[in-house]
DNA sequence: TCTTTATGGTGAG
DNA sequence: TCACCCTAAAGAT
């Protein structure tokens, strides 16, 4: 269940888990069986996540290339791992912890150079450290006449946000998803930036997505929430809004699904 | 035991 | 805009 959140913590749990020495590699399913047969046996240096694209560096000169995509997953043990299933693409394995891949988008090996372009088409990453994100965001964001809930979409524009990303914060700023994006002013852009930022920080260190603020709710923190109150729009259409009992709506937004209130996200 | 759906992205027309 | 890729779990029958 990858947005960005997701893909960074996979980069830093692998990091701790495998970096710094010899990692086994092979390809349960076989579709990967030559490619884990070059890494099987190097050592880990280090991992590296953009957005949704995750990156394994060993001492060679080539690089593991994990995207997820909809439906891939990683599953990582401690040394009591179960077998892999026969859809596993990749394990990998040292004494201390396991990694299945299964059901990836991509997986292969790369040249720096591929890397380098992967990383290079994609706008700011909010996950990462720079001082230029929030002025290169809005800059991106702004150049763009399409509706701002396929901008956000949009990983040139912003490195990491998802489906239920982008749907939650446009609630939280009080955006209507069909705003053009190239009438979003610089303060507008900047608050968006910041409230990213917040949402995609929180999702990195719990593993999940909850942007409901508990008070809302009558709870004290945001672990207490249950699995209904997490969210404020998404997958909830008909349902009240949580602030102003609206009910929600959806519509289809480039293919894909959007909620959103249309009290406390006018057009 | 089916069918549908999902936090994503690409390539063809 | 659409078909398609990949897999598992939830929902419908």
């Amino acid at each position: 269940m990858p947005e960005g959140h997701t893909i960074h913590r996979l980069a830093r749990l692998h990091g701790e888990r495998f970096a710094g020495s010899p990692v086994r590699a092979w390809s349960p399913q076989g579709r990967f069986a030559a490619g884990a047969g070059e890494i099987d046996g190097r050592v880990l240096l280090e991992t590296a996540a953009h957005g949704k694209h995750l990156f394994y560096r060993f001492d060679d000169e080539r690089l593991l290339y994990v995207h997820l995509g909809l439906i891939g997953k990683f599953r990582t043990f401690g040394p009591d791992a179960p077998d892999p299933t026969h859809t596993t693409r990749l394990a990998l394995a040292n004494d201390r912890a396991t990694a299945y891949l299964i059901g990836p988008m991509s997986c292969r090996l790369v040249v720096a150079g591929e890397a380098d372009e992967i990383v290079g088409a994609l706008g700011p990453d909010p996950l990462r450290r720079g001082r230029r994100g929030a002025a290169e965001f809005a800059a991106r964001l702004r150049r763009r006449r399409l509706p701002v809930g396929v901008a956000l979409l949009d990983q040139r524009v912003v490195a990491g946000i998802g489906n239920v990303y982008r749907a939650e914060i446009l609630f939280l700023e009080g955006i209507h998803p069909e705003t053009p994006a190239n009438t979003v002013d610089e303060e507008s852009a900047a608050r968006l930036w910041e409230t990213t930022v917040v949402q995609l920080r929180l999702g990195l260190r719990s593993g999940r997505i909850v942007t409901v603020d508990p008070r809302e709710v009558g709870a004290h923190r945001r672990s207490q929430l249950t699995k209904d109150e997490r969210l404020y729009v998404y997958h909830r259409d008909g349902l009240p809004c949580r602030r102003c009992g609206t009910p929600i709506r959806r519509t289809e937004m480039g293919g894909r699904a959007i909620w959103w209130c249309p009290t406390d996200q006018p057009r």
